[in-house]
DNA sequence: TCAGGTACTAACCTTTTTGTAAGTATGGAG
DNA sequence: CTCCATACTTACAAAAAGGTTAGTACCTGA
């Protein structure tokens, strides 16, 4: 979240989602409720303090929900608000054409 | 592009469409070729540097096609591929959802 | 010869994003 | 007592992205 401002829908949507993990973690919460540590292990490849600053970040957007369980050891679970069900919808057709083109997508030279 | 491997579909999306200015430069280019600096006052707020940055890479994932008319003063019109008005595609549900939210968005609380 | 319009290019700097590694808090189990 | 699991938190560093400003090359027409 950059602006207050956007030119079009596509350009807040990209304010919202943008980044490398926050579409990552919406798929990830896609068939129901996660705990922190299982969203860990289910994005692979991202370190606990970016999967914690992104879920903060996306609960103050109103996209996931934190529930948190008073036991010892801890467990605090995170799911799709019906905010977050909308925009994870938006995003499938982006999914279906990135799967579609994934060979092309890796064959493509980096800089 | 940073990876060469990808979890999903949206993963490897993410990684070609990502950043600032890439999906507005799509969008803008949607209803046919434009030139560099009617993209320049298309795209509101971004420099030069970052539409040529931005230009140059995504010609090199075949998203955009240059074509240069040797004239003067220069005259270089960019266009999609078929592969970019795909993506572009792919990218109208997002769209529709940031238009719909737009409101909900821009109250949104900023770090 | 000199300004003008177009599409860049280059150097430099600031901001934002991401990563790494270590540390904290809790109460029950042993 | 000490250890364990879980969910964070903190401090620091590196890397990536983005911004600013000035400059280049080209022919044309005044």
């Amino acid at each position: 979240m950059k602006k207050q401002t956007y030119s079009c829908g596509l350009d807040a949507a990209v304010d919202v989602v943008g980044g490398k993990w926050k579409a990552l973690i919406l798929w990830a919460l896609h068939s129901g409720a996660l705990r922190f540590g299982e969203l860990s292990r289910n994005v692979s490849g991202i370190s606990e303090k970016m999967l914690i600053q992104q879920l903060r970040e996306m609960e103050s957007y109103g996209l996931v929900h934190r529930e948190v369980y008073h036991q010892v050891p801890p467990k605090v679970e995170y799911s799709l608000t019906e905010f977050g069900h909308s925009l994870n919808t938006a995003l499938i057709p982006l999914g279906d054409w990135g799967e579609l083109h994934m060979e092309t997508i890796e064959a493509l030279p980096r800089p």
